[in-house]
DNA sequence: CCTGGCACTCGATTCTACCGAGTGCCAGGG
DNA sequence: CCCTGGCACTCGGTAGAATCGAGTGCCAGG
């Protein structure tokens, strides 16, 4: 049970109310109505000199004299970790998540594009998903593809189900046939290992083939050192209504759109062993009046990405933790072993849109 | 040769310099100006009656009684129809761009992703790019590549390189073997057709391999019927600074989001055969404070695409026409047959002086 | 130690005055 | 006839003053 732990309970409940109020209405809360919030019952005199003591503690600050009180960074912190009880979703939007993965299919990108979708039409803010990165995941099998006189695609599956594919400028033309050889010659060397890890035996014979092959390997040590770092980023126009200066919405969106931020963000926040990072507190400037909102998803116990929501930091995080969690877990489960859904029967091809547009 | 089409001449002339200054300034510019204007040698009492002329017509518009002028949708359509001279890129962007296709290289879509992202650096507009149709690519490869104990993934290679690939629940286990058969029986069916068209004859024997391959063929239809309408958005945050109504900043991203309204939207403007439309014109009625413009790419003459930018309607028409025909050109020759970055290849009509950098 | 009371602060709102960019109109001149 | 300079007028934007009111800090009394 979350219990106060340096701040004598009044000031809790003080610092609880304002941090709700505040979350509710984005405008600086008086001593007036603290004192009218449930559970509190000491006149706005009181409450005005326990606020004076915690915003002389960093809990509170003041816009201007004479003004209400606004959490700061750490008083949202404090009631993260000590006062929110945990967030439960309404039930409208539990069931909007068990429909979602019940309903969901088609390719892992795009499920997590989707499910990106999900978490930030459950919370209006922000979403990210961090797709598992998949290093680690062995080689299922290895092709090379011609697609023209001398170019050919490369395409290796894994076992986790992610395709890399990548282009061949061939140096000369090559047949089928020597593109099937070297495919077989590939996948036998390549087969199980992680995505560098393949080494070829000698030669084949055939000059050709091992040009082929050793193209490429070339290509395949390639994909594997571009980590592949891609983020699914739901729902950003969220972020337009959460801050009503102009320029702040310029700034969020445009860190966001770095890939690479993002998901170093995330992964930061993960490593730190948290769930919520508040302003300043994941150190990216840009985002300082953002606050982040991380849960891992995992399948079968192994970490495999997360998912996460971007907003203000007057968020709600009770909700938007009970939303990401959800989310994650759910998504663990999709994600994992068992692909069927919840429900048992593999998804029904049913749904087939005839989707010409006007051409 | 663009002259007056039912302008005198005169009122031509003001509403080039009403326009132009107000995409410089975005501020109502005023009878004082355009009679400072280059070329304009008439006092600012005879602009004014003109500009009376022009607003009756619907070239431009008051924001109110004893401000300024505006130009009208009519009234940059006119400017962009009859007035702007193609615009040309500066050295340094003309560089970026040759810059780009030189070193740009990975996989298709990451290809895509990073175009949009330099038309938006050339721009500082939002830009889209339209990845090319592959509905009537002949399939090349198909393969079925065992995942676990009852899944399989399918993977397609398209002709133009592109990479299907859908996740099959199987009945019940199946050794490698027998996904090897099914490989080989889809892949003599389907090679060289279209996605959808495969067929397959009639048994194989083993009816374990049969029902693999039926599963493959429903889930190839599947996915040929999905309209893949992916679209590469770059740089909305541009749209941020474009717009001072954070509302309007949050209608347009939202818009944004979804891919399928961006991909309908490009296809009727192409298909009206514009590559402008300003405002209201293209009927999206959260877009109707953006103009559009759009640059088709084609790969021998085939259309692949397309790539546009999104901005206010008060945008540099030139400027970003020059910058979305120049990308989607170079786009087009680059996915085009001659895979290779030579830039040797012959630079299309625009005659040009410069003399650039040999590469 | 809590409370009600009180003086005070200061942003927000309203009102006024005013400036100035810009207009429409008109009479006079090439 | 068309252009021009002049003139009265409009109206948004800015500045300053007055007012309001939510909210504060402090204090004396219970």
């Amino acid at each position: 049970m979350p219990d106060t732990q340096d701040l004598d309970p009044r000031k809790a409940a003080i610092l609880e109310a304002v941090v709700t109020e505040y979350i509710g209405s984005a405008q600086p809360v008086g001593s007036h109505h603290v004192a009218r919030a449930a559970g509190i019952n000491v006149s706005s005199a009181t409450i005005r000199s326990e606020m004076v003591a915690l915003e002389r503690e960093g809990y509170l600050s003041q816009p201007h004299t004479s003004a209400g009180r606004i959490p700061t960074d750490k008083g949202y912190r404090f009631f993260v970790d000590q006062l929110a009880e945990p967030g439960v979703l309404g039930p409208a939007q539990r069931q909007k998540v068990s429909r979602f993965f019940e309903q969901v299919h088609g390719e892992m990108e795009e499920m997590l594009e989707r499910t990106s979708g999900l978490l930030s039409d459950l919370t209006s803010y922000a979403s990210v998903v961090l797709p598992p990165g998949h290093e680690s995941a062995p080689v299922r099998s290895v092709q090379v593809v011609g697609l023209g006189p001398r170019l050919a695609l490369l395409v290796v599956v894994l076992a986790d189900g992610a395709v890399e594919k990548r282009t061949m400028d061939l140096a000369e033309d090559v047949t089928d046939e020597v593109l099937a050889a070297a495919s077989a010659r590939l996948q036998a060397a390549a087969q199980s290992l992680p995505l560098g890890a393949a080494s070829v035996s000698a030669s084949s014979g055939d000059p050709a083939v091992d040009c082929v092959v050793a193209l490429a390997r070339a290509a395949m040590a390639e994909v594997a050192a571009e980590a592949h770092d891609r983020v699914f980023v739901g729902g950003p126009s969220r972020l337009a209504s959460a801050f009503d200066a102009v320029e702040t919405v310029r700034a969020v969106l445009s860190t966001l759109e770095q890939q690479l931020v993002v998901v170093s963000l995330l992964r930061d926040v993960l490593e730190r062993g948290l769930s919520v990072a508040i302003g300043a507190e994941h150190g990216y400037e840009p985002l300082s009046s953002c606050a982040v909102v991380v849960a891992p998803v995992s399948v079968d116990g192994q970490n495999a990405g997360a998912v996460g929501l971007l907003g203000p930091t007057r968020m709600n995080y009770p909700q938007a933790l009970a939303a990401a969690r959800a989310v994650g877990e759910r998504l663990g489960q999709r994600l994992g072993g068992s692909l069927d859904p919840a429900h048992g029967a593999p998804v029904p091809s049913g749904a087939r849109r005839r989707a010409h547009g006007r051409g």
